[in-house]
RNA sequence: CGGGGCGUAGCGCAGCCUGGUAGCGCGUCUGCCUUGGGCGCAGAAGGUCGUCGGUUCGAAUCCGGCCGCCCCGACCA
């Protein structure tokens, strides 16, 4: 893509309403325009970023076994009166009529849709267990939205939902997105520590939020230093196993939020176990056992010919909320510093002088190559100083930076840079493509 | 939902107290210059001062209502 002709509206200043530094640097770097209160819209940069995010979070739910479907945005009322939920939600529900006067309402959660959608068609204990999953914009009216998109009213959520036939079955589908889950975040370079959590609004026994470390984070937290340094990519996973053993490996250390903090438990641990952090919540998981398949009337024929209500759990990832989480876990004075599985271009090609046959000649050249080759490249093009170059590359935080120059071009090299740590090499271009591609 | 604050050009702000010509910086446009870290010079465009009403000869400025946004706290993917 040529920055002259692409569309990134970066800020040299801040705006005055962002806070945390995710915030500032997401409008900084042109990424997203807030609409209303805790409404955005995405722009390309930002939308190239969500979209990467939503993209391994599906892999990793295709990999565990869930299917994905696509639930509207909007739903009747009625569902919700089934449940309970339409008087017990309150007003954090976005309650909207029709011209025909017909009850509907923005969804902030699918648990009624998902039910629905499986008792007209599942009808036999042969089809279970099934896991069903949609990335979908949902709302919920926040009494008071912040943080940019880390509290947004409107937000991009995955969720999925599991149906078994017994308890048993209903904690393997947990532990699978369990799993799945410390897969998914480890994917995009965070460290997140799964935590045992209440379960609010939505109910159950049994649930998990799932924290990534950061600086800036909202809530303290406090683990034990093998959750941190353990590499859950480096395992191999196979879900159709008992999963169980891997999910005690993770529960059994310590892990708290300071709500649930235990003191004397964390003071037990070793020296130099002891991790105090800051965390965010990126995803939750829930067992709610019968709660809905009950009140809705959810039932599969047993082997036997009797109804079964099937046991269900739901399990949330905040897609949208991890751009800004993934910012606040990895930025510096200049801007974001992407990891490369979500980063919006893989490279950004800077052009030091537009104009020098040499330095265009190199430019295009390199530029046709990393193309050619499947990179994502943003080259930029635009009659600009340098410094101007230098600091929107840094603000927009994309892993590599090839910088040609006048000079280097007529010797037919090239400045590498790697925006995490700053290290760069003068290579010729050969060298540089290896780099990148080999 | 309690407490606090703010709405003036695309962004950041001054002006308001003490009513009388709407300003500054950045950005944008044009030209020149410059070209390895947000240069320099010259010119230009751009604002119903959130909104409705009141006071006044006259309101960005004083008074009231409404709307919007932000921050702190209680609540949440």
């Amino acid at each position: 893509m040529r920055l002259s002709r692409y569309f990134l509206p970066t800020l040299k200043e801040t705006p005055a309403e962002a806070q945390i530094v995710s915030h500032r640097l997401m409008l900084r770097a042109g990424m997203i325009r807030q609409q209303a209160a805790g409404i955005y819209s995405w722009l390309p940069l930002g939308h190239r970023v969500l979209t990467n995010i939503a993209r391994i979070v599906r892999e990793e739910q295709d990999a565990a076994g869930c299917h994905e479907l696509l639930m509207p945005t909007i739903q009747p009322a009625e569902l919700w009166k089934e449940s309970g939920r339409y008087e017990d939600y309150g007003k954090e529900m976005l309650r909207i009529r029709d011209r025909h006067e017909r009850e509907l309402l923005y969804g902030p959660t699918n648990e009624e849709m998902v039910s629905d959608i499986f008792r007209a068609y599942v009808k036999s204990y042969r089809n279970l267990p099934l896991m069903l999953y949609h990335i979908q914009w949902k709302f919920r009216d926040e009494v008071r939205p912040r943080f940019g998109v880390m509290r947004g009213r409107e937000f991009l959520m995955k969720d999925s939902y599991s149906f078994d036939l017994d308890p048993a079955g209903a904690r393997q589908s947990y532990n699978r997105m369990f799993v799945a889950y410390l897969r998914t975040f480890a994917r995009m370079g965070l460290k997140a520590i799964p935590m045992r959590a209440d379960t609010g609004p939505i109910g159950g026994d049994l649930s998990h939020e799932f924290i990534i470390l950061a600086e800036t984070g909202e809530s303290q937290v406090f683990v034990h230093r093998d959750l941190v340094e353990r590499d859950i990519l480096g395992e191999a996973v196979d879900y159709e196993s008992d999963l169980q053993p891997l999910v005690d490996s993770w529960t059994s250390l310590y892990a708290a939020t300071d709500e649930k903090h235990d003191p004397i438990a964390f003071g037990a641990l070793a020296d130099g176990q002891r991790v105090e952090a800051r965390g965010i919540e990126v995803g939750h998981i829930f067992y709610f056992g019968t709660k809905y398949s009950k009140p809705m009337g959810v039932t599969v024929q047993g082997p036997d010919g009797k109804p079964i209500h099937p046991e269900m759990g739901s399990y949330g990832i905040g897609v949208s909320r991890l751009v800004g989480a993934i910012i606040e876990a990895s930025h510096d004075e200049a801007g974001i510093i992407w990891p490369e599985t979500v980063a919006p271009f893989r490279v950004g090609l800077i052009n030091l002088k537009p104009g020098d046959a040499g330095t265009d000649a190199l430019c295009d050249d390199i530029y046709a190559a990393l193309c050619s080759a499947g990179t994502e490249v943003l080259y930029d093009d635009r009659e600009e100083r340098a410094g101007v170059k230098f600091a929107d590359m840094d603000l927009i935080g994309l892993p590599w930076q090839v910088v040609v120059g006048p000079r280097g071009a007529a010797a037919g090299r090239a400045e590498l840079k790697r925006r995490k740590g700053g290290e760069r090499h003068e290579l010729d271009r050969d060298a540089v493509l290896e780099r990148l591609l080999g």
